[in-house]
DNA sequence: TTGCTTACACGAAACGTTTCGTATAACAGC
DNA sequence: GCTGTTATACGAAACGTTTCGTGTAAGCAA
């Protein structure tokens, strides 16, 4: 594989002045930079990064932690954050957890072996313990997407979780119905924590009293939303309709109701936070409270780019955007 | 950061002895191996990939290249590759080409200056132009996924895929269907290419002659599937039946078939090469033939790490997968 | 011409590893 | 006690860059 000597010598220059020229990052005549320009291509020359990286203290690598690449909404954050970094020179290292620690800790001792210059992460979860461990391994400029966790240092891009809890709130109790189900996540994410906060405060604000039976608690996962639909409808009074608060749940809640032939919306209508990409041929089409994603993946390593290169401090600013409901198909008027 | 110096020096050894230790690279004493592994945990040390890299004359990261992370096909092979990575100790970097030949070049750079040590490519195209375009640019050991390119000298894991063309349109006759349509890529797809012949293969074993205005070429897109299904319908005599030849492009049939107000599968049956995540909850649950996606994707980074690790030659052998007819409820017996 | 500045090219050091040849100590055989 | 062997620790070189200090020729003012 060429390297910058070749280059040199085939330029008939020294190797400082191949670079320079290279990088125009001292003065080289005209005439100079042409000759090496020259060379770079007739011979193939492609700088190898590790090199760069090991002269100038720092790669040009981007991690990207997430749940889980095969979630839509996340390999969706995964498209937007690869072409920003494209374009930029840098290269995205997107790796998904599976909500699995080991993996986690895995993962970033790979970003640390890289050196990686940032990070995003999507964090699955956001108590304090999780957030220390985050902190004592990661030492580089980082944005965390979607979630934030309490204390840490870093900056935060994320949906105004509570507003959209209670716009999906306000839409079902607009539409009459009064005992309202959610499936909710554990309380170690705080993206679900605040999601129901909203659900509870559009209760209050109509002034329906919640039933704690019907706020059914588990991971973010469809499985679970699945067998909590099943008991959640079994049970002796049970809702008109259901709040999921993510994609995945809404997948398990719409799969044990077509298990129990129960249909969507004239049994039980249904809503959940987090579009779907494919919600035109799903049965129903669901009605969401959608977060704009690709503008906020943008927003979140842009910011991380704003950093890495000025090298500025983090600003711990929280970015908050607004949800949108997207009415469809999946509830009806009680 | 810590470097290998400070953990010799806080051993009270020298760097090679260090190295040693660490590595097992040469013999050293119980002792010393003790002193040398407590230093790396109390500094923390972690390796520098880039100075590893730059020393062994080969990283420690895999390429995938593949059409579109948001497609979940995709994402299901990246998830694997991912994991098997990890495992082995390896870095996966993945990156969409959106079917862009600029960003495919971009990327192939990139992998180029990074000196991944493997490539797996799912390609967009397998003409000989592109292919010597590929081949011309890379210099790893490289396993080719999903299509192959003809004189490539790489190994290839693929479908089974004019069996799988054979196996939808077998299906579809048997139920029947005389007038079927099918919305195949342009030609330079081999994919496309072969899944059209098993649609040919079937007739004439059947005995039924094609119709060419049947077949509507376009990219292997939704948006493009989904007018081609437009002006398809809406023609003189219209099929009685769809065969979709790529997962998005179903998606794109179901869409213009929605907008019709043509219900699959009373007027129209569908069927579809690649089966969906959440086939349950779509409307109607389509019926498809299956690629054993995690198993390809498995076979496919499992014989690139054999190329890379034992430094064996491609045996440019081509393996392919069986395909799998799911039966839902998206085609009906005429 | 002399001295000073400018413009540009060069050489060498350094980044953090691994590896290979060498050095030292311990030990055994005679 | 001397030599040969074994076991293990060490030092230095090399990987491919970038950067910084130095060198040199040309241009200009006096």
């Amino acid at each position: 594989m060429a390297t910058i000597k070749d280059v040199a010598k085939h330029a008939g220059v020294a190797i400082s002045t191949a670079s320079a020229a290279i990088n125009r990052s001292a003065p080289v005549s005209d005439e100079v930079i042409a000759k090496v320009e020259a060379a770079v291509r007739d011979i193939g020359y492609v700088p190898h990064a590790a090199a760069q990286s090991l002269r100038m203290g720092q790669s040009r690598l981007i991690g990207l932690i997430l749940p889980d690449i095969t979630n839509p909404h996340f390999a969706n954050v995964a498209r937007v954050v690869e072409s920003v970094c494209l374009e930029a020179g840098f290269m995205a290292a997107v790796y998904s957890t599976n909500e699995d620690f080991d993996r986690e800790r895995q993962i970033l001792r790979m970003m640390r072996a890289q050196r990686v210059a940032g990070l995003i992460i999507i964090p699955t979860r956001s108590d304090a313990a999780h957030g220390a461990r985050l902190a004592g391994e990661i030492h580089v400029p980082t944005v965390l997407l979607d979630s934030y966790i309490d204390g840490l240092p870093y900056d935060v891009v994320k949906l105004d979780n509570v507003g959209a809890g209670r716009l999906a709130t306000d839409y079902l109790l607009g539409l009459g119905h009064r005992r309202i189900a959610v499936t909710t996540g554990r309380d170690n994410i705080i993206t679900g924590g605040d999601r129901l906060q909203g659900y509870l405060e559009a209760h209050a604000a109509f002034g329906v009293p919640v039933d704690p039976h019907l706020q059914i608690t588990g991971k973010f996962l469809q499985a679970v939303a699945h067998d909590n639909t099943l008991a959640l409808m079994r049970a002796p009074a049970p809702p008109t309709a259901i709040f999921a608060l993510s994609n995945m749940m809404m997948l398990g809640v719409l799969n044990a109701l077509r298990e129990l032939k129960l249909s969507v919306p004239d049994d039980v209508s249904v809503i959940c936070i987090d579009d779907f990409d494919y919600a035109n041929i799903m049965n129903p089409p669901p009605t969401v409270v959608a977060a704009p994603v690709a503008k906020m993946a943008q927003t979140a390593i842009e910011q991380l780019f704003e950093e890495i290169l000025n090298k500025s401090q983090p600003t711990m600013a929280v970015r908050e955007f607004v949800p949108e409901l997207i009415v469809r198909e999946s509830c009806r008027r009680l």
